[in-house]
DNA sequence: CAAACCAACTTAAACGCTTAACCTTGTGGC
DNA sequence: GCCACAAGGTTAAGCGTTTAAGTTGGTTTG
């Protein structure tokens, strides 16, 4: 299948041995200066690029990371993979990504091909992966990186979104614009990052010496959100401001609202979460969070590397901090 | 770094050898029914999994197949990701993913990748590569399959997508609906794409009878469709229907006629391409062209499966369909 | 009953690289 | 002038698999 231009070839052709190119092409310094640059250009000549396998056989290292998502096509995770690919790239690793579809048996095949590919580390972006599987993982000494889980130990760490600074932001947002009677979305409640975002809301609301609700049921899309605006339009006393969980869900609502006769932002004030390209994109405009999925990404591949090098590596937390970013979906509540 | 738990330690359990162990895992069919069992409970025991570098080296084959894109966060690349590595999983495959962001350098990084990788074959989704690095390809006899591009030869097969086709369907929808002043948003004129669609645009056009025009030139974003928005608000004689060249395009354009005080469809109907998410979620939800993006990834690696099997390989050219999605963003023209 | 064959294994030589251990010079110190 | 030592090489032993070739013992065939 393969042609072989090997490293032998290509040490006959310059007339040194094969551990001299190998030193040339790991920059061990270990090879004189004219000796260097003749192997340089006789490799370019060639056009030889060594074989991953046997590298990283011989080495005993893999030099890679994996990052396992649910869904490419969640908006959510291009760009985290993105960033991390990046970062691990810089970081001189080579990365591979599993999709799991949120299916725990492909996420089994996608810890699995963790293992087989002999990662040093592996970004979790799912939470589809069962305990087994993670004590698997760490009985290898493969370090882990999670998403909003559980306490940290050896080999693991873990990326926490600041989901309740960003919920606080948008409730205090709100109140400040007058809005006293602010209804929330959610999304599906297994989820953990669906809870954390409720009960911010419910606790801020609180603070703020408001009654939280009407709490509606969406489903993390579209659908939900449409299915919710249209419940929210009728019912009374009408909300001023529904904050849905996520930007999809928050479209959804808005054109439920809409739909229902209501103007938004006039007669309405609606807000999302995560800043995607839909809050940015959609008609009107959404007043969002960021939550730095880009810095999610390089941060996760970061925390692999210090894990995979420390001599003696312990787990540690990360905060990825939360903005609110003002569209053109939120305004002051309509005077009554 | 790594934990060697190897084939010789399974074969060592299990009382056997490693040419055994490595039959039953590779399912020859060489091994006894009784001593295949046995192995494999005893790989399960142990929780062996076979180290890829080593078998891709002694194998001499990777099994493995690439895919480089321009921009996974463009939200074109997503689903034809997934379908392509579900694809190449059926098959047997391994699959390796790239992201050159639109830079020369960084597809160069990727094709590199490839080779060190040993792939099999790669499907080209980007217009960015060389044609020095097409040869450097052809003459490791990799296989490739490249999106709307040169005649094919051996080793290289081109996915077509059938866009005359979509653009046609648009045209005649819009004038079966009274639409007679049909303007167009284009892209980036160098891109084949952008001229495929806007040359099938003219011509279908002069096919009905109808002048083309007025044609604006936008970037394929959110940013240059509200520009043409604004400006085609203003055209006169204002057309009554707006073909955008794609969704992100189509949603600017609306954005930016609502902005200019026209009703999107009563006053003008605007189209978009590529059914993304954006056409659906869009207020209102945009008329567009769904290009199977999926089909694309899954033919893709059965196209690169067949190159790299077949005993002579010559490139073939595949045809992927385009169809007319209605959503409310067009209507029948307004009377005069 | 020997020859031939087959099923079910084992042995050992690759695969293309890295790297520890080992050579060979040339240089400076004393 | 001899030794120590560094700089710049080479040699060869792996890395964990696959697989061609070899071995064994039992069954069929003429």
């Amino acid at each position: 299948m393969n042609q072989g231009l090997t490293i032998r070839e290509v040490a006959k052709a310059a007339g040194v041995s094969t551990a001299t190119v190998s030193n040339v092409l790991n920059k061990t310094g270990k090879v004189g200066r004219s000796t260097h640059a003749l192997v340089l250009s006789t490799v370019k000549r060639l056009g030889y690029f060594p074989n991953v396998h046997a590298r990283h056989l011989a080495s005993r290292d893999s030099r890679t990371l994996g990052i396992i998502v649910s869904d490419i096509e969640n908006p959510f995770f291009p760009d985290v993979i993105k960033s991390f690919e990046m970062r691990a790239r810089q970081l001189g690793y080579d990365a591979i990504l599993s999709d799991t579809n949120y299916d725990p048996r492909r996420t089994r095949d996608a810890a699995e091909r963790m293992m087989e590919h002999n990662v040093r580390g592996v970004a979790v972006m799912t939470s589809e992966i069962s305990l087994r599987l993670i004590h698997e993982l760490a009985r290898r000494r493969i370090a882990v990186t999670f998403l909003d889980r559980a306490p940290v130990r050896g080999y693991m760490s873990n990326l926490r979104i600041d989901y309740f600074s960003g919920v606080e932001q948008i409730v205090k947002y709100l109140y400040k614009n007058g809005h006293r009677r602010i209804a929330f979305v959610a999304g599906r409640p297994k989820l953990k990052s669906n809870n954390v975002r409720l009960e911010g809301y419910e606790k801020c609301m609180r603070d703020l010496g408001l009654e939280p609700g009407p709490i509606l049921r969406g489903d993390l899309r579209f659908e939900g959100g449409l299915a919710a605006g249209l419940a929210l339009a009728k019912h009374s006393p009408r909300p001023t401001a529904v904050m849905a969980i996520n930007d999809l869900t928050a479209v959804g609502v808005i054109k439920g609202l809409l739909r229902a006769g209501c103007r938004v932002p006039q007669d309405i004030s609606v807000t999302g979460f995560d800043k995607t390209r839909f809050a940015e994109y959609s008609n009107p405009s959404i007043t969002t969070v960021d939550i730095h999925r880009d810095m999610l990404g390089k941060l996760a591949a970061d925390a692999l590397h210090e894990l995979s090098c420390a001599a003696d590596p312990h787990g540690r937390e990360y905060q990825v901090p939360a903005e609110l970013i003002l569209g053109d979906s939120s305004g002051p509540a309509p005077v009554e």
